[in-house]
RNA sequence: GGCCCUAUCGUCUAUCGGUUAGGACGAAAGCUUUUCAAGCUUUAAAGCCGGGUUCGACUCCCGGUAGGGUCACCA
């Protein structure tokens, strides 16, 4: 509220450009950029950034969206530069005008045939920022030389539409990966030449692949969809990816989102890059679906056991190790009766002894020395085939 | 290579000058008549190196080293 009445409100923004699928790199700058503008009521922008004609490509936009939808990162607005062409086109008309930029004749080669470009002026000065993540940064662009911010007054590129739309749009805090950290000093030279206010930045720490690169396809980054795929729960992917390079200074690791946005805090951003452990996220995932109402969890549980094969049995393994044949026999014709009153049958178990009655059962539902435990198989398979798996199994014990 | 950023168990991390350096995942071991791909218990496992500053540094400063990012008419 305070921040409403005082200032501005917080406007943020996600911008990535549809030239692959969104993978958990994106995923977790979009769950920051969420964090924050939901933690102080504020924007949250999503900006397809698709200049690049040859680059961009529908499908990909379309994976970036559905890749939102799924997470549940909801946005209050939706952009495309692609369709804001006209826009960057009075800003270089400006720019032209003013001096700040010029038309640059180039000697034409393979590659870039083009005989004019438009370079932004550069000032060749020193430029310091403050980064919320990591503190004083400063460059000297004198390096940077005269930078080509639009191919032609009517192609613009990337520094410049950003630059303008985060004016336009009234972006108060850049938050996005530390790639971009170096892209920093030029935007800021081009807010400067058009006269836009500096926003607040903070460069995220990277998400590493295992060898500590930089996370590509070919470094194993796969499509936020695909852990959809293979039964992550959206808010397993974003509670994971929010404790890698953040955590809440508790112990508490598992977080529901409402739970995020309370207590997330950009000043407890780390500054090194984190390798993504599957095998941790697949535990957030084990303890978000205990989260889970019962017929859901039974969704996820099902998905990883096999209902559908027919088990095989071997005749050694039915009983449990201090019984013998016979018992397991007399327990599970016993059982038969009693399905499928599950409650029964714990009782059962408990006067008969849980490993003599729970293991045969288990063992005649799965075929697996270790499965899910025997109540919950039996709601999966159903009444009728557990009855079936427990048949087979006592005519099995009975030869 | 230039510029910039970073540096605690294998991995994710706590620590904001004084701790037996804590937790989690994973691993290993053990327990369990077993609602066992679970649970519980236990163990191993870390301050990159070298200088300062200080009574005292993982923590502050400097220098190395290592890793990463970035140097497009891509984003």
């Amino acid at each position: 509220m305070t921040e409403e009445i005082n200032n501005k409100k917080i406007v943020v923004r996600m911008a990535p450009s549809p030239t692959g699928n969104l993978h958990i790199g994106g995923a977790r700058t979009a769950l920051f950029n969420f964090l924050f503008a939901q933690k102080q009521n504020g924007k949250f922008i999503l900006r397809i950034e698709d200049t690049d004609k040859e680059r961009s490509k529908q499908e990909f936009e379309d994976n970036i969206l559905e890749s939102f939808e799924w997470l549940g990162l909801k946005y209050d607005e939706l952009f495309r530069q692609s369709e804001r062409t006209e826009i960057y086109v009075s800003y270089v008309k400006k720019m032209l005008e003013n001096g700040s930029a010029y038309i640059s004749k180039e000697t034409p080669t393979e590659e870039n045939p083009r005989t004019e470009v438009i370079r932004l002026k550069n000032p060749n000065k020193k430029i310091d920022f403050e980064d919320v993540i990591r503190g004083e940064v400063s460059f000297d662009t004198t390096e940077l030389g005269d930078l080509v911010i639009a191919k032609s007054v009517n192609e613009p590129l990337y520094h410049l539409a950003v630059v303008v739309d985060d004016f336009e749009m009234g972006v108060t805090h850049v938050i996005r990966g530390e790639e971009h950290l170096s892209n920093t000093p030029r935007q800021i030279l081009i807010q400067e030449a058009i006269g836009a206010p500096r926003p607040i930045y903070a460069h995220i720490p990277l998400i590493l692949a295992p060898d500590r690169s930089k996370l590509s396809k070919r470094a194993g980054a796969v499509s936020v969809l695909e852990y959809k795929n293979q039964g992550i729960l959206p808010e397993s992917l974003l509670n994971y990816l929010a404790l890698l390079g953040w955590n809440p200074g508790t112990e508490q690791e598992i977080f529901t989102l409402s739970e995020l946005i309370e207590i997330f805090d950009l000043s407890r951003i780390h500054k090194g890059g984190a390798i993504f452990d599957a095998k941790k996220l697949d535990w957030v995932n084990k303890e978000h679906i205990k989260l889970l109402p019962r017929e859901e969890q039974l969704k996820f549980i099902a998905k990883e056991f096999d209902a559908t094969t027919t088990p095989v049995l071997e005749i050694e393994k039915i009983p449990w190790k201090t019984s013998n044949i016979l018992e397991a026999k007399t327990h599970l014709e016993h059982v038969l009766t009693l399905m499928p009153h599950g409650d029964l049958i714990m009782k059962y178990a408990e006067e008969a002894g849980k490993g003599n009655v729970l293991w045969p059962l288990r063992y005649a539902l799965s075929g697996l020395e270790k499965s899910p435990d025997p109540m919950t198989l039996m709601e999966i398979l159903g009444g009728e085939e557990s009855k079936k798996r427990v048949e087979a199994a006592i005519k099995i014990l009975g030869q």
